[in-house]
DNA sequence: AATGAATGAGCATTCATTCAT
DNA sequence: AATGAATGAATGCTCATTCAT
């Protein structure tokens, strides 16, 4: 029983985070009212104050959840790679622009909503991107150790580069939902764009 | 009398748009007041409603306003470039970056608010936005024909790709207000890591 | 509990139509702030909105609602009177001018703001209104088919006139709050007035 | 040149004032803003405050200046009028429902605006109105001397009532522009039925 | 006298949050 | 835990009026 009850517990979580993103990619979080994320979630207003401190709480809430998932998966699929660093490389780009076919609601919710969070939620430091970009950011630093990437960049540098490239492409990819994009092609480029850019020679 | 008076108009116009991009980029456009904007500006509420619309128009005209400047600044700046194509995306880096340090205000302005507009302001087109990726396009594309960029990019991926990266770029040097950045250094960086991933090999 | 709860809401949507009435009356709907109709009604401003779509709203809810109330009161009243169509006359005449001293508010209000929302609330035809005058109409009509009202006029045109005169004289009842006024001789002389007048001869 | 002077003005004025009458008409007082009567009226906004006190005063005069025209021609042509009393009523009759055709933005002005201002603009007592119902009420009282109008009905209820008939009659004309309403027949019924409802017997 | 740009008080409406049930 | 009716602070925008020119 205490099971099930937590389990519905987390249930009603999940569905108002899921209610939450859906509302937040169609309209930006300032113009989705608390109640439009309760009805997509099926759930009654005040019971998102169950749940979630206020709305913001539930932006920040969502980040964590999604960017956690979003980092595991990475990493998972990271471990996965067999080969060089710029085979990972490779593999992070496809990844991210995979995002806005499998899951395009986050995909929209990420590349619109991150900025403004970063700037106006004040006391909330956005760990889980900072994660996001660590990877990156050690995995240039591996290469450059490995002696494979040039050593004269700053991996930081590197890696904000890198995520900014891939969140533009990314937004575009999602904004114009119409074109037939080809997704391959897009992570094959940007991933050679990349890897010349970052070659020893 | 005629031109003092449009002189006058021009300039409280002016006012306001200065008064808006420091709220916006202060506060973001939805929790910048209009009394905010207008005392910042020093007018009354109202004439702020002689000059724009309503709140959005302002947000509208203020990008148009600003990236007409930064436009007309860059294709000047490029126009003075001797050298090859490379040079050129070297300058284009380097007064993207620029603007941390000389207009902080429009690049937070810029970097934070171009996302939101582009979606919740679906009839707005950001046509100055577009223009500034097309000088990029147009540059690639020019290499390409030259034969010392690559053939095998798309020109309008990379222009995305490339704006993203110096967005998000530009975005950290911003937030990070600490002074300690060093602008040259990290120009070099990223326009070698661009050059260098773009070079015809 | 259902129950309760609907009378209880019922019972604030009522509290509400009573303070727009009252506040109405007083000032006029232009000059009455929907915060005064909130106060005067015991709610919150913001609860005016759960039961009705605007201020124009309230108004036209408020006709409804008592316009209803009044024609139920003379359909009941005129099927009391023992008589011929002259005594049902001389009832509808008295109970028009019977509003004056039973129900001030509602009188002040109907007389004055009556004109104002036939006209410039277009997409309202208030049908209440019209039932008001067809009653007088209906009566006019079977009076001339039994053969006591001359057949000369037109009852929709005599409908009119009637009313406009009851209306003008319970105008004046209403502002000039004096108490001096002898409402029973007041509709003994109009009442006769119309009778002579509609006389068959 | 002092006479062309006031001329002027004097025109100007007249231009304000039926740009307000034509505003007025079409949306009502608190619906029409000042700008408009200006743009109506050729003149500046400021100009209006050369010649009035406020929207108030404008509503005011407006008053002043239409009644006077209407009573100065409602006496001339009563004047004019060879015959009883009875003439005279129908004379007033005609005359009224005449302005639904002759003035349509007269009529609908007054039958509309007319009780807001009787009872919102309160230092004013709309004494050209009073006047207008003198008229009526002298016209009675000189009937019941002579014996030809009974004694039992007290001559300022009758005119109260006349005029509330004449005027609810003139409201719906003027509303329903369209039926070719036939302005005579309507003319002939109501004065017939006031006159039978008023004579000795 | 005339203008019309500028003013700023005023107000309808929204919506995040609460709390009695 | 869950509800959703109620709250009331907050704010974009309007428009009568002013006044420098």
């Amino acid at each position: 029983m205490a099971e099930a009850k937590r389990a519905q517990s987390s249930d009603k979580r999940q569905r108002i985070l899921e209610g939450a993103l859906k509302a937040f990619a169609r309209k930006g979080f300032y113009n989705t009212k608390v109640s439009e994320i309760a009805s997509e979630a099926g759930v009654a207003d005040g019971t998102i104050y169950l749940y979630f401190k206020n709305k913001d709480d539930l932006l920040i809430s969502l980040f964590e959840d999604r960017m956690e998932w979003v980092i595991e998966r990475l990493r998972s699929e990271l471990a996965e790679v067999e080969g060089d660093i710029f085979k990972k490389i490779h593999r992070i780009i496809e990844l991210h622009f995979r995002l806005a076919t499998d899951q395009a609601d986050l995909a929209e919710f990420i590349t619109v909503e991150l900025r403004q969070s970063a700037k106006f939620v004040k006391e909330y430091k956005n760990q889980r991107f900072v994660d996001y970009l660590v990877i990156i950011e050690e995995l240039v630093a591996e290469g450059q150790k490995e002696g494979v990437i040039r050593d004269d960049v700053d991996s930081r540098l590197v890696s904000r580069a890198m995520f900014g490239a891939l969140d533009e492409v990314l937004l575009q990819l999602t904004l114009s939902k119409a074109a037939g994009m080809d997704v391959e092609r897009m992570t094959a480029q940007v991933a050679d764009l990349f890897v010349e850019g970052l070659k020893s020679r």
